[in-house]
DNA sequence: ATCAAAATTAAACGTTTGTTTAAATTAAAC
DNA sequence: GTTTAATTTAAACAAACGTTTAATTTTGAT
């Protein structure tokens, strides 16, 4: 797919912690060259650009942001269940990819650069109509009520667990999160479980 | 209370918008010199230096992020109607100062400078006390359940804000949202009433 | 009107930035 | 082993950066 070499994805790997930590105008191409330990000119050479690089590595992630969750229709479970492995299995791929999240995030809400919206509008377009279905089959079954917006339903989702993310200290504090395995566990575990409560309370509750 | 004088101002407001558009690292002094009018030189003059223009502006802008919501408590309503009244008021007020928020968020999520978090913790620490004391009243009543996780209640609130402001170009496609205006509405309208659904349906469905 | 303080300016400062060059080294092909 | 291509390096590049300087203008009080 992505014919990256071993050189080329260390220096990825390098950029994508570092453009997650300070954020890419933060972020020296000699800062890159050195935690890689290799020559600044590798980057030009490699990839062309500082930009170049960005999209480089954009381009190498992006395979990883597609919820593959065809098995989820195979089985037989209800939509509950459904919702709930839904959640449970987006917010993992989330936190597993947070920092090219936190990257994707920053980049699209600044006017600065202007990333290809179309590859990933793509991608959220299937993710949207893979949680449509599911709630179109629990709506069928009267399981779900009828007049919910589904569309802002994932920005409950993903929402929810990027404040988290984006307020570590916070809840680390409030929360006694001392290491990052311990906010790994809080989000797998406690997180997970309040954002299914959420959704599925909304989509059951008639008020 | 902040003693800054008219010319000082318009540089903050400029700078905030600069800053919440391209990141603080993505800003040049001289393009805020620009579009202010005013010498490069006053930015060191006034603020002393560009990160010392970040921390005024946040001083400057502080005041605005605290709620206030005491009146909530006076009124003869249900608690029910005061979890609405409390998300409907956040939401506004969250959207209002959407830039301040913008760099707030990039800022803390960021390694490169450390904020003060100490002023914000206070607030949140706050505004989170007003939600509890909303809910437990509600509790009380019978009226909402027991075991909810309260502490991770305001990041599905702010976090299905952020998230679909974050990515304001695919909810402007999916919604047909091609004015600020038209974005301001649907957030006053049917995004705070999502969020108000899905957090009274947490409170109040027993699963 | 005088004068001291504040505000504003143009210019220059030293760094850091991303990028390029040209030479040196390594790897691969024959 | 020779040759060609690919890789790596140190050095230099111009441009942009934040900041400072020193001179000038404006302001406000006396």
């Amino acid at each position: 797919m992505s014919d990256f070499n071993q050189k080329q994805i260390e220096i990825l790997q390098v950029a994508e912690q570092l453009f997650a930590e300070k954020g890419f105008d933060g972020t020296s191409i000699r800062e890159i060259s050195k935690i890689a330990k290799i020559n600044i000119a590798m980057v030009s050479y490699y990839f062309g650009s500082k930009e170049k690089l960005l999209e480089s590595l954009i381009l190498f992630r992006t395979s990883d942001l597609k919820l593959k969750l065809e098995n989820l229709f195979d089985e037989k479970v209800s939509p509950l269940q459904k919702i709930e492995k839904f959640i449970a299995f987006y917010i993992e791929k989330v936190n597993s990819n947070k920092n090219m999240y936190q990257i994707l995030n920053f980049e699209n809400s600044t006017k600065k650069r202007v990333l290809d919206s179309a590859v990933f509008t793509a991608i959220k377009k299937g993710n949207l109509q893979t949680l449509k279905n599911i709630i179109k089959e629990g709506q069928d079954a009267l399981v779900f009520k009828k007049n919910v917006n589904v569309e802002l339903i994932t920005p409950t989702i993903l929402g929810t667990y990027f404040y988290f993310n984006m307020n570590k200290p916070f809840f680390g504090e409030i929360f006694n999160l001392e290491s990052e395995n311990d906010f790994n566990d809080y989000v797998k575990f406690h997180l997970t479980k309040h954002i299914q409560q959420t959704v599925k309370a909304l989509l059951i509750y008639e008020n």
